[in-house]
RNA sequence: GCUCGAUUCGUCUAACGGUUAGGACGAGAGAUUCUCAUUCUCUAAAUAGGAGUUCGAUUCUCCUAUCGAGUACCA
């Protein structure tokens, strides 16, 4: 078959997407974009009941910061428009009722009263309710009613459904290009609900394949979860006689929870401490739940992180920037088992991006954080040189503020641990002399560290209890970068200041 | 319960009948360093179990176990 590429993610506005629905989006998108094909958004809301205000707004906006473009979409538009299922209620009833004509499905005016009814009573019985070819003509359907009374009964308003007709020990042959050939009889299915009058709007099962049909879609790619409704699909395309034109499928496997059972869910984030949403989410009931861009991550690394959850290149390169991932993804390097995702690794990935995250942008993202965090105001140019000299010390840019923060704050306190370690008479002895000596240079520079080195060999001194001893005058604590780059940054002047205020507080 | 699917280091995975079963995250040890972090080096760590097929099985088949999904007038 050699027809164009078209894919569609339709999700269903029902909340906030998680990350395994954005990864099915980016699987659809790279795949997509490798074959030169279309990317399509169709929004599936035709569950009035479980429709969630801002859901839409969200998924679109978590796809743009994603790097995700859609060709068609609602807000794209394109040659099958609309594009929200809603918007199309009109076209699938005619879809329905053709099937029930050519005698693939059947009306049934069973109220859900009486079907929770049967199920109770089979559960009694230790048995399973299953709606299918045993029951169809015992309860109230078109197969068992007369055709006038069907007639009748729809024309003064019952409320009806029309249900496909599984048709009976049939096995239904199909190939998954991740799974591989499924067999499956079809007498462990039911007959789904196509349509429901009460509404008057389809279900899942036939809204997807008329517009999967319509959009000329040429591959279905989603999650697991839809294995099962494969072979009820195939019947669909089967029984409509769009056989030839049927999409190929790959069902991605699912995203299991970091630790216990189950596959990830929307309320795992807030229990295990990461996000499982791209965005900050804001429920319509008051729930807030943290995302990832929030969070500090770089689009680009949470992609990287995502693309590899069940995809591999087969080569040992990690990194990868979204053209790189659609030039190599491809479906058959798609495992078949859950993949348990990780938080660490999902950290680690974007430690790497921010290492090549050019220092300026960098300080940018930060200059408002440190006014607000810090009340330090300064300029781009000297937070652009603070990012530096710490960058590789951090995993988001939140980590840079800390970092950054004893380069423009002078330290009131001095960490007691470094102090009972480094503070000794004969240091703060040694410190005073190497006040002078720095005292003596034009300006510090990272340089000046030979200047010091030069002098520690000379006398014979310790150059780890030296410096030591300076870096927690300077700083008050013992950690960071070079001393002397720090010197260079805060300045000859403020670097003795720091000193002498030390020698003060600190005594000896 | 039934149906379908899955099963390689703790985690993500490579090896599409022949390898000392490879890499990454995490963990541990060491080196470097004025400290911390980075970086570098090294170490530990896996084919769920059992039968087959085969000269040879991580890889193919079957059984068992475990995990997962589905079983709605939800998607």
């Amino acid at each position: 078959m050699n027809r164009r590429v078209r894919v569609r993610f339709a999700p269903s506005p029902t909340g906030a997407l998680h990350i395994g629905g954005v990864r099915t989006a980016l699987y659809n998108y790279l795949f997509a974009r490798h074959h030169g094909g279309d990317f399509i958004l169709r929004i599936e809301d035709t569950d009035s009941q479980r429709f969630v205000p801002g859901a839409e707004a969200y998924i679109m906006e978590s796809l743009k910061w994603c790097g995700i473009t859609i060709d068609e979409g609602i807000q794209e538009g394109g040659p099958h428009a609309p594009y929200r299922q809603s918007e199309r209620k009109e076209i699938y009833l005619k879809y329905a009722q053709d099937l029930v004509a050519s005698g693939n499905a059947y009306y049934a005016f069973d109220t859900a009263e009486q079907l929770d009814a049967l199920r109770k009573q089979y559960e009694e019985r230790g048995e399973t309710f299953a709606y299918n070819y045993a029951v169809r003509t015992q309860l109230e359907t078109s197969l068992k009613l007369s055709a006038d009374e069907v007639k009748a009964r729809i024309e003064r308003g019952d409320v009806w459904v029309i249900r496909f007709k599984m048709p009976e020990n049939r096995n239904v042959e199909m190939d998954d290009i991740i799974r591989g050939h499924i067999t499956i009889n079809t007498s462990t299915l039911d007959d789904k609900v196509l349509y429901k009058s009460a509404d008057a709007l389809p279900t899942y099962h036939l809204a997807n394949i008329v517009d999967d049909h319509l959009m000329e879609i040429s591959h279905v790619i989603r999650g697991e979860e839809w294995l099962p409704s494969l072979p009820l699909h195939f019947l669909l395309y089967e029984a409509f006689g769009w056989k030839d034109t049927q999409p190929e499928f790959a069902h991605l496997p699912l995203l299991l929870k970091p630790q216990g059972q189950g596959k990830l869910s929307k309320r795992d984030g807030d229990k295990f401490g990461f996000p499982v949403f791209p965005l900050l989410w804001n429920s319509p009931t008051g729930e807030t739940a943290m995302g990832y861009r929030e969070e500090g991550y770089f689009p680009g690394a949470f992609i990287n992180m995502l693309a590899l959850l069940g995809w591999n290149p087969g080569t040992e390169q990690e990194i990868f920037s979204m053209q790189e991932l659609i030039d190599t993804f491809s479906l058959d390097k798609v495992s078949k088992s859950g993949a348990r995702f990780s938080h660490d690794k999902a950290k680690w990935f974007n430690a790497q991006y921010l290492k090549v995250t050019p220092s300026e942008e960098l300080a940018a993202i930060i200059l408002p954080m440190l006014k607000e965090q810090l009340g330090v105001e300064t300029t781009l140019e000297r937070a652009t040189a603070a990012v530096s000299l710490i960058k590789e010390r951090a995993t988001f840019p939140k980590d840079l503020v800390e970092l950054v923060r004893y380069m423009f704050i002078a330290p009131t306190e001095y960490d007691e641990k470094s102090v009972a370690k480094f503070w000794k008479p004969e240091n703060v002895e040694r410190l005073k002399e190497l006040r002078a000596l720095l005292a003596e240079q034009p300006e510090i520079k990272a340089e000046t560290e030979t200047v010091a080195h030069d002098w520690v060999v000379s006398h014979e001194y310790s150059m780890g209890q030296i410096m030591n001893t300076l870096r927690l005058a300077v700083l008050g604590v013992s950690q960071g970068p070079s001393i002397f780059g720090i010197g260079a940054f805060i300045g000859k002047d403020e670097m003795l200041r720091r000193i002498d205020v030390a020698l003060e507080k600190v005594g000896k």
